[in-house]
DNA sequence: AAGCCCAGCAACCGCGTTTCT
DNA sequence: AAGAAACGCGGTTGCTGGGCT
């Protein structure tokens, strides 16, 4: 039985009730069984796209807001030693996913390089423009993406505008003392908080507050609409045991 | 004031891995 | 043991808001 792909699957951004429903079909079934979720939770979109969503963005104890420079500097090491593998890099940053890390490395990283290129050659005609990152070419023969050449998976870039990948990255490593890719030890203890619900808070949660404890749903500014939900909710869960999967 | 450009980020896709039957 | 289904990861895309010209 697979999650048919079909054009009835929603795509694109969460909304608020989206959201809504499906913490709570995780609260009672767990955020493992992603396909199923989709399906008995009637969100009409993909599992892949439940979890996705559950674990950038709803999971409680995610932490939001700019990295701590604390943060920061166990990103840059970790990807020194452990180069692309950004959920094990995510597991040693409680509350931060691999998404946000990719994000924020492939953001702030590069700029950091740039800036840092500039100041050593003053020189250069480029000075105030900065390449999207985005729309470099990434397809091609090639295929090799623009920021992969961290870690001991080392890759090769085309010149961006006067200013390799390849020199921004050893800018990077020598500017953090990182001479040495090492291979990836495995002894390290990888409890992470992502699947464990063991961070004690959001900094910033979504709009609407919840807790395991059922009792504590709480949209003090939208009754009406908690109650829409609850019923929807319950609909949901009655279809659910009548016709059971 | 309006259009353009870009950084930031959420979300999708493809594919390898793991789990289930 | 093998095939199918589900999951998870890494790479990439595309939307949005803010700053700049």
């Amino acid at each position: 039985m697979e999650m048919v792909k079909d054009e009835s699957c929603r795509k694109g951004p969460w909304t608020e009730k989206e959201d809504m429903v499906l913490v709570n079909f995780v609260h009672l079934f767990g955020d493992r069984r992603w396909d199923f979720i989709a399906k008995v939770s009637g969100l009409n979109r993909t599992g892949k796209s439940c979890r996705l969503r559950w674990v950038n963005y709803l999971h409680p104890g995610l932490k939001r807001g700019k990295m701590t420079p604390q943060e920061e500097k166990l990103v840059l090491e970790l990807h020194a030693k452990w180069g692309n593998r950004w959920s094990r890099i995510a597991r040693r940053l409680p509350g931060r996913t691999d998404n946000e890390i990719k994000n924020y490395w492939r953001t702030h990283m590069r700029k950091m390089a740039l800036e840092k290129k500039r100041s050593t050659s003053p020189s250069s005609s480029s000075s105030s423009t900065v390449t999207r990152v985005d729309s470099l070419p990434s397809s091609g023969t090639g295929k090799v993406s623009f920021y992969d050449t961290g870690g001991p998976k080392m890759a090769v870039f085309d010149d961006v505008k006067g200013y390799s990948m390849d020199e921004i990255w050893k800018d990077i490593d020598m500017s953090e003392g990182n001479t040495t890719k090492l291979p990836l030890s495995e002894n390290y203890s990888e409890q992470g908080c992502c699947n464990h619900f063991s961070c004690p808070s959001m900094a910033s949660p979504p709009p609407w507050d919840f807790s395991w404890d059922y009792s504590l749903w709480k949209m003090d500014d939208d009754e009406e609409e908690r109650k829409v939900f609850i019923a929807t909710t319950n609909n949901q869960l009655f279809n659910l045991f009548v016709h059971k999967p």
